[in-house]
DNA sequence: TTATTATATGAATACATGTTCAAATATCAA
DNA sequence: TTGATATTTGAACATGTATTCATATAATAA
């Protein structure tokens, strides 16, 4: 396989990044499969209003997650269904035996 | 679907949190397909060898990569076909336009 | 209007970390 | 042994960033 160009990387590195976080990666998650709005997940998750807010931020603007305000709250949700796969992929990765090759 | 745990999420995060490097990234492109040592690797990516070097530990430590000693030279290789997975389906995800939806 | 709820924003801070440089270790060849 | 090649290791630094706190903005209700 060709080389992985550097500014390609730096775009898929972005996003790794952004779940590379405990904290927005449980946000990622709790959004997966329906809309929630911010103060649920901070509940659900047991983080501060401000700190999610923060997240919600930086994943809307990676596209990550998607929003829109209901009265006074506003959901956010997965913007597509590829976040599902990299998390399963990658769930399955750490599960697996040490030993285990493809 | 239930929340994802603490500890569950900073397990996941952590790899993903290696990934979410340009560097180390790259670096993974480059053990996807077949053994490299790490001069070729340096060589290859424009970083230095001592980079390269650093950034192998953490991702051996993860077990991201295997490494075996042939000689002078230690060869590295992606440790599983998971990573390959996360890969595609992230830059598919990167690829898409924006008004795609599952 | 005022009060309440929900969310966003900006500053400040403490901590993590990517990178470089120099030196150490290991293998092979002569 | 000596020298060359390949890789690792540790310190140092500069930058990035996750989190908290206080404040601002927006929508609803009375």
């Amino acid at each position: 396989m060709t080389a992985l160009p550097a500014d390609k990387a730096a775009q898929l590195a972005e996003v790794f990044h952004l779940i590379g976080d405990p904290s927005r990666l449980r946000i990622v998650f709790a959004c997966l499969d329906e809309p929630v709005c911010v103060s649920d997940i901070a509940a659900q998750l047991a983080l501060s209003q401000s700190l999610v807010s923060h997240h919600l931020r930086l994943l809307k603007a990676a596209r990550l997650l998607d929003s829109e305000r209901r009265g006074q709250k506003i959901f956010y949700w997965a913007a597509d269904h590829h976040i599902r796969h990299v998390l399963n992929d990658m769930a399955i990765h750490i599960s697996e035996p040490d030993d285990f090759q493809e």
